[in-house]
DNA sequence: GTCTATAGCTAGATAGAC
DNA sequence: GTCTATCTAGCTATAGAC
């Protein structure tokens, strides 16, 4: 259960704070040794490769947090189908703060340094379609329903941050979770 | 009908390019020049406060088509609702690229500059909600579904950007397009 | 492992010729 | 109105003391 991650995970928190913010291009390396109580040159004795490097453990510690909270609980079908369901809501609701947070994966997914993480990027949302695709099944839904309800939370979670934010109305992003919540269990 | 603006439109489609492509950070002068075929003192001279500017006119241009192809259409009670919806997502389908292009008002929702444009962003969506809103009344549904389909489209649209760019499946765009225009047209 | 200090460079922005 | 040339500030990244 232990993360084998070598790094402090509240620096690595504070940098996921600042880069799904700002994003990769408008967190400077001040910034970041601000947010994280280091100086520069110590976040560079933690990573040696840089900025990048720094965005690229973000991600990968939102893939672990993602395929731990989120990815695995769906595909436990050793829990009824309803439970999984409001578990994992509950996990993404923290993950983005009930809709006061960015989410990571966007602010990443633009800028220059974009390709380099598109495709990890790109595994944790097919991460979530896969698992979202198997709670549906269970709950009877047919093989293409279930996959448009899968790629539907994907796409309303993303698309609900960025109305939230830009109206702040956070509350969008909670009724949204409501809206997903009895789209699944409905028939 | 004619535009106020000064500036050209092709500089603003190029600048708009850059912007929507790498956000307002990761957008460098350097670029933003090589992009428009001018030099860097040569954009000074058209937008004399610089690259605040340039994203604050590039956000102007497209609140102007958003009005034209997107609002105004929705709000014209003149023409059959049905018609008003294919011709919107139709607009909508070309301001995307068909999936293949990013939206700018995402764009420029985050990084350093984000504050400043972040009201002009949001009036651009409660458009777009007021609008679709206008049209799902006038297709029989209540004011409750028709703020709830309104909100839905602004959601999805921007969602499955993210999504079909990320995991480079642009059709995705247009399903959803298509989705929308049932749910509107069905009962 | 953390720090101060700084190198080397590129950013946004300007000056002034034409 | 466009250009070449340049300024200064801030950037990423490194050196080396402790």
């Amino acid at each position: 259960m232990a993360l084998v991650k070598v790094t402090d995970d509240v620096v690595m928190e504070r940098l996921l704070t600042v880069f799904r913010t700002v994003g990769y291009d408008g967190a400077s390396m001040a910034q970041l040794a601000d947010a994280t109580g280091l100086q520069k040159a110590s976040l560079y004795h933690r990573f040696p490769d840089g900025k990048q490097a720094m965005a690229k453990a973000v991600l990968d510690y939102i893939a672990e947090l993602s395929q731990a909270e989120i990815v695995a609980v769906l595909l436990n079908t050793a829990l009824p189908p309803a439970d999984r369901l409001k578990m994992v809501l509950a996990a993404i609701n923290a993950l983005y703060g009930g809709g006061h947070l960015s989410c990571v994966l966007r602010a990443l997914s633009l800028g220059s340094a974009a390709p380099v993480f598109q495709e990890q990027i790109g595994a944790v949302f097919t991460g979530w379609i896969t698992g979202f695709t198997c709670l549906a099944l269970d709950l009877g839904k047919s093989e293409e329903v279930a996959t448009q309800l899968a790629q539907g939370v994907v796409v309303r979670v993303q698309g609900v941050l960025i109305l939230a934010q830009t109206l702040q109305q956070p509350q969008l992003f909670e009724q949204t979770l409501a809206a997903i919540e009895s789209e699944f269990l409905t028939y």
